[in-house]
DNA sequence: ATCGTCTGTCACAAATTCGTCACCACGCAC
DNA sequence: GTGCGTGGTGACGAATTTGTGACAGACGAT
């Protein structure tokens, strides 16, 4: 059972529903008119978004960034309904990193399949998904830290620099790919800007701070279990 | 970098590329027309199958059955091209598991970012890119080598260095090959840079140090067990 | 406006890597 | 055995890379 929000503008209400895989169905839990998207996100964290572009009010896309901003629901996989095909729209919805997308118009089945398998996809990373060794608890869907219980606080940039590490799995990420992923820039950069933030996550990190190993000449990578040779 | 291979009608060509993630472009690397797209999936295994389902004379879904049917190629990502948004077909491909699909027309820009979207969400499951020969275990992405489990560090020289002997399987590799490919010196240089290195290289292997063999007057060679003949 | 936080840059310190060298050991031809 | 050529080894210094603390501007909340 996975908890799917939508956000359409056909019915013109903010839905929280329950999709059940078995019977490829949904079900409306709750709806509130009260609160934003965004707040219901973030209360509820649901498993999936179904976000319409053409929203009357709002921007969409707007509401996008907004789930993306918050460490809560920026792991939450996002399924965009686009209106008729449009071509810029399903580039800049993916260039946002949507993870899915279906023109309209479909039908109910076609969504259904969608969101299955997009279900299907990303169960994977939200289940398994948390790092634990010792009192060091690292959720990767939403990507909160938690030291000795303890929610640890993570800036914005510190989030999406941790973020391209954990989801790394171990990989080394080189240093140009992770100022341009996280930064933005295109070119070699000549910055110690990574290096102070990496000092900085280590630092939040505490005796954890190995977990962010350095490979030096190349760039830096995570392991949940440092261990020494 | 990872490797996709596209098995399209436009071009009437099985193509193996590669995708370059930082670059965004693909790259053709080697274009074959005796072997089927289903040969070379298992011959290669790719991080990516884009598998067109209008092909001239075989059938698309029956392609896709043979990749799910082998274990090698069963993990592997599809992406599916349907031609003019049929829905029936993008059903029926969804159904039998296909990752996701894209309809025609479609720009390339969109093409490469979905793509790049599937490649970054598999990029977790396939574990590519790793050199074995008995209990050595040489892990391209995360420029570590294990022995016998245990993680050794190596520095990009010696990685590259390495790289080079374990990738020629056997082959002797000469001193002045290997110091244009590691080094990028181009004429014959006396040096002892190289012997320095494989020194290095051997401590770090520890009691596997024999498994570099020194070919006299002419190079080196990587052996995974080396017998007593 | 004021305060606090986040961020990028800088200068300097510390650490690592790397190439070279001197010296030694070994193999081979005679 | 002797001599020559080739490779092994340890040490050293230079160059490169990274860690670290301080600082100032940007930004937002109060």
């Amino acid at each position: 059972m996975h908890t799917v929000l939508v956000v359409d503008d056909e019915t013109d209400i903010l839905e929280l529903v329950v999709f059940n895989l078995e019977r490829q169905q949904f079900k409306v839990l709750t709806a509130d008119n009260g609160l934003t998207a965004v707040q219901i996100a973030k209360d509820k964290i649901p498993d999936l978004i179904v976000l319409d572009l053409m929203l009357p009010g709002m921007d969409g896309f707007s509401v996008f960034r907004e789930l993306r901003a918050d460490p809560r629901t920026n792991g939450i996989p996002v399924l965009m309904l686009t209106a008729k095909g449009e071509v810029n729209d399903r580039i800049a919805g993916l260039e946002l990193g949507a993870d899915d997308y279906v023109t309209k118009p479909f039908s109910p089945r076609e969504l259904l399949l969608r969101v299955r398998a997009l279900l299907k996809r990303t169960r994977k990373v939200t289940v398994d998904a948390s790092l634990k060794s010792g009192d060091f608890l690292l959720e990767r869907n939403t990507l909160k830290l938690f030291l000795a219980g303890r929610p640890v606080d993570l800036t914005a940039t510190e989030f999406k620099l941790l973020r391209l590490l954990v989801e790394a799995n171990g990989e080394v990420q080189e240093r140009d790919a992770l100022l341009r992923e996280v930064w933005g820039y295109s070119d070699t950069m000549l910055t110690r800007t990574l290096d102070t933030h990496v000092k900085r996550l280590r630092e939040k990190l505490g005796k954890h701070a190995e977990c962010i190993q350095t490979v030096r000449g190349v760039g830096y990578r995570f392991v949940a279990s440092p261990n020494p040779a």
